[in-house]
RNA sequence: GGUGGGUUAUCCAAGUGGCUAAAGGAUGUUGACUGUAAAUCAAUCGGGCUCCGCCCUUCGAUGGUUCGAAUCCAUCACCCACCA
């Protein structure tokens, strides 16, 4: 076989998949968790850090990068990867999120969106031929098509509406990508399935997305503000209907306890700013749920963020020392918690796929979210 | 010694008769954060309670004027500036 996507074991209990994803920065074990560095920079950390911290991919965004520095620019500086010195996979979000996250400065429009750039108000378009151009020029890995994400709630005409425009946009990026030998050096291209919450409206569209072959399908319009239940069940109702053979992405989610369900529903890749984002405003993640490092219980506390930890967080600095940092501003505070931070997903990760190969995947993911969810974290 | 200015809640600082438990900022406390316009944002911040409301105690101290004072008057204490 030899696929760019393998799947390596299922689990017998769930729809758990074990996988490996090749790309033209090496290949990575799936189900995986990517970083976000929207800005060409995953916030606070060196590629030295993500290293150390088990990343296997991370994100760039189209939409950012092209407005600063600029995709030419990067391109003329060797591409992204050279350019921000991280040499394992990137995949670059198309921009389609900044629709619906920069709604009140844009104008969707049949061939693409139009947008006024959030730094200087300079009028910017994004549609397939641009996206595919600007990915290219960032040497991307995983490129996204460009699609329309609606927020929640939505009617149902308007979430018909973004679905067909979000499929002829998809067809579109294939179709370039394609044309421009984008696929066959390697990178992938991957669609988006939208629909909200009609699950009718998600099938058509998974299938036929589907049937255009894409190296990979992403469920978008998640993590839009709503329910965590509905969420689960967008993307339960989208999942059977995308190729078993290909790697399955859920948009911008989610927490630990979200990401192992979304992992039973069959989905391989997760991306989300949480676990860094938070860190730089003072929360970590610990097997018995997160807390808060600037609550005063942690003033004198000499443990680690989590004790036996195996990252340089956890190995070096005490509880009351990080709570100091982030007190005083200190902008390693940032750091060290996104240190942390980054490494409890990727270590869930890394778990989970051991689980999977080992065949108990549904039973320790039980145990595991029963734990994190009942924890009095630091108590 | 003289003249002028000042003393407000943890800190800084508004407020010159009622709408003031007292602006604003800082600090503190708590919460939010899900394809990153986020090292951001929100709430709270005299004490107590049967806590969508009520009761105490506050604006250097004491005494006074007034229906009513952080706000006016007197005395005292301390601080600052300038002049001797």
């Amino acid at each position: 076989m030899d696929s760019h996507f393998q799947l390596v074991a299922r689990d017998a209990a769930s729809a758990a998949r074990r996988g490996r994803l090749r790309t033209r920065h090496g290949w990575i074990e799936t189900p995986v968790f990517m970083p976000v560095g929207t800005q060409g920079t995953v916030k606070a950390v060196t590629p030295a850090h993500l290293r150390e911290v088990g990343a296997q991919i991370i994100l760039g965004n189209t939409y950012h990068l092209n407005l600063r520095p600029g995709s030419t620019l990067v391109a003329k500086l060797g591409g992204l990867h050279k350019f921000m010195g991280w040499d394992g996979p990137i995949l670059t979000d198309s921009g389609g999120f900044q629709v619906f996250s920069l709604a009140k400065l844009r104008e969707v429009r049949e061939d693409g969106i139009a947008f006024q750039s959030h730094l200087d108000g300079a009028p910017c378009f994004l549609g397939p031929k641009e996206v595919m151009a600007i990915q290219r020029d960032l040497g991307s890995d995983i490129a996204m098509v460009i699609d329309e994400c609606p927020p929640f709630p939505c009617t149902r005409e308007a979430a018909a509406a973004a679905v067909a425009r979000s499929r002829k946009w998809a067809g579109d990026c294939l179709g370039i990508a394609r044309e421009t030998g984008f696929l066959d050096a390697g990178h992938h291209v991957f669609a988006i399935v939208q629909g909200s919450t009609f699950e009718d409206l998600r099938r058509s569209a998974a299938e036929e997305l589907a049937s255009l072959d894409f190296p990979g399908y992403a469920i978008g319009g998640v993590s839009v503000g709503e329910p965590e239940p509905e969420m689960l069940d967008q993307v339960g109702s989208t999942t059977p209907f995308l190729p078993s053979d290909r790697p399955r992405y859920t948009m911008g989610l989610g927490t630990p306890p979200q990401i192992l369900k979304m992992i039973a529903l069959g989905v391989d890749m997760f991306d989300c700013v949480m676990p860094t984002r938070v860190a730089r405003n003072g929360l970590v993640f610990t097997p018995d749920g997160p807390f808060n490092l600037r609550n005063e219980r942690f003033r004198e506390d000499a443990r680690p963020i989590v004790e036996g930890m195996d990252n340089y967080t956890c190995r070096n600095f005490s509880r009351a020392y990080l709570r100091h940092l982030q007190l005083a501003g200190e902008m390693l505070a940032g750091t060290l918690l996104t240190i942390h931070n980054l490494h409890f997903y990727l270590d869930l990760m890394a778990q989970a796929r051991a689980h999977i190969e080992a065949g108990d995947f549904t039973r320790w993911s039980t145990s595991w979210i029963t734990r994190y969810e009942a924890g009095a974290a630091g108590g």
